[in-house]
DNA sequence: CCATGAACCTGGTCGC
DNA sequence: TGCGACCAGGTTCATG
């Protein structure tokens, strides 16, 4: 399901009610949930420890106890959320972990999203790059980078290891607004090109995040809670439809095995 | 190093 | 209405 502006939205929901409290329990329905850690790892280590903070990096949400951490990752359809009281309907809810009255609850219709238990964040910032609305993640950053690389800009893009976050929507949206065709060569792509891709990134995702992110399909990351971004998109789902700049028709095809919406006339490799 | 395909799951939609 | 094929915002692993 969910890219950056999305898992920063959820987790700035949750944080709001977990933060400083502590969960005596873990009830587990979907034991796969569980990536590298059990119940008894649980209750040995996180039961009752107070939640110091909440944060999200690339598209997990940390929530950070004294010495350890959980780190979640919701993959495709997955959905946490804070309640009053549990539903009736308890269909695809694989864990939820009861605090003070209330209930965290992790719903996932497919199943693929993950718990992970970690000491700190280190296998984590091992293995995800650069997040791209740091600081750090600068014009100079991306075109010396991208030079590096020989790889589809599209495919370069999913990579989490290169910058993290970004997934089929933002890719897709970036790339048209930079004009650039999904399939060209990282290492090929000009210098002012990259420029414009950067300020793409930046702009969709940070856009976005102000909306609270995309709700496409009956999508809702809490229960009051509809991201707007959906209404701003130029090209994901536009297949058949007019590009807003020229007024060519959207195309779909698949790039890394992913269904990819582009302007023929103005994304040219 | 890079690209591709399969696997992990369930549900919605489209064509016949 | 029913059924099969295909699609879905992600990641990981195996294979050329």
């Amino acid at each position: 399901m969910p890219e950056l502006p999305e898992v920063e939205t959820v987790t700035n929901s949750v944080k709001k009610h977990i933060l400083n409290k502590s969960f005596n329990s873990l009830e587990l329905f979907w034991p796969k949930t569980l990536d590298n850690f059990t119940i008894l790892d649980f209750n040995q280590k996180i039961k009752g420890k107070k939640v110091v903070n909440v944060f999200r990096r690339a598209k997990y949400i940390i929530i950070q106890f004294e010495n350890i951490l959980i780190a979640v990752h919701l993959r495709m359809t997955g959905k946490l959320y804070a309640v009053d009281s549990l539903e009736k309907d308890q269909k695809h809810i694989s864990l939820y972990l009861p605090f003070d009255n209330k209930y965290l609850i992790y719903k996932d219709t497919r199943k693929f999203g993950r718990f992970y238990m970690y000491d700190n964040m280190d296998i984590l910032n091992h293995k995800l790059g650069i997040e791209p609305l740091s600081e750090s993640f600068t014009q100079k950053w991306l075109i010396e980078n991208m030079k590096k690389k020989k790889r589809q800009i599209k495919s370069l893009l999913f990579d989490q290891s290169f910058i993290s976050g970004l997934g089929n929507i933002y890719i897709d949206e970036s790339l048209w607004r930079a004009e650039i065709h999904p399939l060209t060569a990282s290492h090929k792509i000009s210098k002012p090109k990259v420029k414009a891709l950067h300020a793409s990134i930046v702009k969709v995702l940070s856009d976005s995040i102000k909306l609270g992110g995309s709700t496409i399909r009956d999508y809702t990351y809490d229960f009051a809670y509809v991201g707007n971004y959906a209404l701003n998109l130029k090209v994901f789902g536009k297949q058949g439809e007019k590009c807003p700049r020229c007024k060519y028709k959207i195309t779909k095809t698949k790039v890394a095995q992913r269904g990819t919406h582009y302007c023929k006339k103005c994304q040219k490799k």
